[in-house]
RNA sequence: GCCCGAGUGGGGUAGUUUGGAUUAUCCUAGAGGCCUGCGGAGCCUCAGACCUGGGUUCGAAUCCCAGCUCGGGCGCCA
């Protein structure tokens, strides 16, 4: 068990076993309050009876103090006892381990048609994706991510017809032609969804070939991110191996038709399946790609932006109609610039190359400023870590569900809560450590700077946890700043090299503050530096 | 119009699941302070906020109802 259930298990158990004695029925809520009513609430607000003060005082031992106040009953961890727990833990790693789980969690992200290079808006979804999968493989799932590619219908087709009329070298472009006069493509694009729905393995392999180059523009964006994917899954891949014709026979009983075009009746209006023409949508589609995740994971997420929240709730009609319950989606709100929601057109669109780039360059400056004793592959080396992690640091730190209003020039401010701040905390660390002479005793006797140190260390498990219960990776990015912050203040309180009987203790305390970092840094993907 | 989110100091944001404690978190911008330090991208202090109106409750930022504002959705698109 980790330090802080631990001491919560210890705290319950002398109360249970109190009011079990006086026969005082069981019924109070435990929480971890406000720092300066201690490390843990009994509240029996609810409760008719409460125990009498000076009995629960007496229970108190050398490891928990219980405080009586009112109907709260407070109770604080040792100090010397809760901390050398934190540090042995720490020592020795169990801190960091969460035990194995068996279950195979698919998380699809980003998906995006390959159009053109990710904005910010999409990128969101790629980082919230990349985060949320590192969080839940060190909870300890066994955890794939996906990347559906979209190689058949509407969009696609147009994309294709466009630069096979406009040319590929700007395909974005071309794309957009066919989109802003639709009318006059309609027939055209009619007739390649065809060909791609019967299968057509000459067409879709092309069409393949062709879509792979554009995405590669994605994936570089993305790589830069340290992003990748375990795998791809192409759309049409579900027309060839027939599962979507399967799927239609199997549904063929509740589908109802409306000139030829098939639907699924349902409380949120008409779902098509299939249109006249006989080709499928992507919605159909979709179902195939769920119920074949389904198949094969034990559950299988999906990174969503808010405008398919109704979408998706079709998807989960559709599921529950063929008694599938391990979909699941994670939404995130939309972020858009002050002038307004992110279009090609209105040309607001903030491209994550550039916002990378400037990143960088942002962080090259601040270099420069500081330090004149660095070789330029150095800077080089640093800035891009920097650079990269500060994208990263400032698109988790907000929950999902907040719609975000993109600054750049407030995004590329790195005072504060920022990816340099944490980066710099590390840094201090590893620069402490980097100067060790020989190993000596640690004392086990600690001093209010290094409890409240480690008594924020303590917290990783915990928050870990919350992080996933809640689905909610900024947890795991405020958590970060919020260790950094603490470890900023032991370093002002505490000298490390040449503190004597300390030493060792503290350097032990450095050590764990790195190794809990780095942790951190793993699940968000910050690049972790000894100098910066 | 209907459905789904979000509204917290000047700007941004946590807390809302599971209602509680004279003091609602943190960042930024503002005012002031620390400093030859094991790396100042730091630390400390001050000032500043729960959209409005009802309701439930001993008690509401948190729950319920209504309204307002902002996003999103309501396709034989993806």
């Amino acid at each position: 068990m980790k330090p802080y259930q631990k001491f919560e298990a210890m705290a319950k158990e002398k109360m249970d076993s109190h009011l079990a004695g006086r026969s005082i029925e069981k019924n109070y809520r435990t929480y971890r309050p406000q720092k300066n009513f201690g490390d843990l609430s009994f509240d029996f607000q609810k409760s008719k009876v409460i125990p009498v003060a000076s009995e629960i005082s007496a229970l108190s031992d050398q490891y928990v103090r219980f405080v009586p106040t009112g109907k709260f009953i407070n109770v604080k961890f040792s100090d010397q006892e809760f901390s050398k727990s934190v540090l042995e833990d720490g020592m020795s790693g169990e801190l960091f381990q969460f035990e194995k789980r068996r279950d195979k969690i698919l998380i699809e992200h980003t998906s995006a048609n390959p159009t053109g290079p990710l904005h910010i808006g999409r990128v969101r979804n790629s980082i919230i994706g990349d985060i949320f999968s590192r969080i839940l493989r060190k909870y300890g799932y066994d955890v794939t991510t996906e990347y559906y590619v979209n190689d058949i219908g509407t969009q696609v087709e147009a994309l294709l017809l466009g630069t096979e009329l406009f040319g590929s070298e700007n395909y974005t472009e071309s794309y957009r032609k066919v989109y802003e006069s639709f009318d006059s493509y309609k027939d055209k694009v009619e007739e390649y969804m065809v060909r791609a729905e019967s299968g057509n393995p000459q067409f879709l392999k092309e069409s393949k070939e062709r879509l792979e180059v554009f995405l590669r523009d994605v994936l570089t964006d993305l790589e830069k991110l340290s992003i990748r994917f375990d795998f791809f899954i192409w759309e049409s891949e579900f027309i060839l191996d027939g599962s979507v014709r399967e799927l239609i026979l199997k549904l063929t009983p509740l589908l109802k038709d409306d000139n030829g075009a098939k639907y699924l009746e349902s409380d949120q209006g008409k779902m098509y399946l299939l249109r006249s023409n006989g080709t499928s949508v992507y919605f159909t589609r979709d179902i195939s790609h769920h119920l074949m995740k389904s198949s094969k994971y034990d559950k299988a997420i999906v990174v969503l932006g808010e405008d398919h929240k109704s979408y998706f709730k079709k998807i989960e009609f559709a599921m529950d109609i063929l008694g599938v319950h391990n979909v699941d989606a994670l939404f995130y709100s939309y972020i858009s610039t002050k002038e307004g929601k992110m279009s090609t057109r209105r040309g607001n669109v903030v491209y994550v190359r550039d916002f990378i780039e400037e990143a960088i360059e942002g962080a090259k400056e601040e270099i420069l400023k500081r330090r004149t004793d660095l070789s330029e592959e150095e800077v080089r080396d640093i800035s891009n870590k920097i650079g990269t992690s500060a994208v990263r640091y400032n698109i988790i730190k907000y929950a999902p569900d907040k719609p975000v209003t993109f600054d750049l020039a407030e995004a590329l401010n790195f005072e504060g809560d920022a990816a340099p701040f944490i980066m710099y905390s590390y840094a201090r660390a590893r620069s402490i450590l980097s100067k060790l002479g020989k190993d000596s005793e640690v004392s086990w006797k600690f001093i209010e700077p290094e409890s409240s140190l480690l008594k924020e260390i303590s917290l990783f498990p915990v928050v870990v946890e919350d992080a996933v219960k809640h689905s909610r990776p900024d947890k795991i990015a405020r958590y970060s700043y919020e260790l950094a912050g603490a470890f900023n203040q032991f370093y002002r309180d505490c000298p490390v090299l040449d503190s004597g009987e300390n030493l060792q203790k503290r350097v032990e305390i450095v050590r764990t503050f790195a190794k809990t970092m780095e942790e951190l840094f793993q699940m968000l993907g910050v690049q972790a530096s000894d100098t910066i």
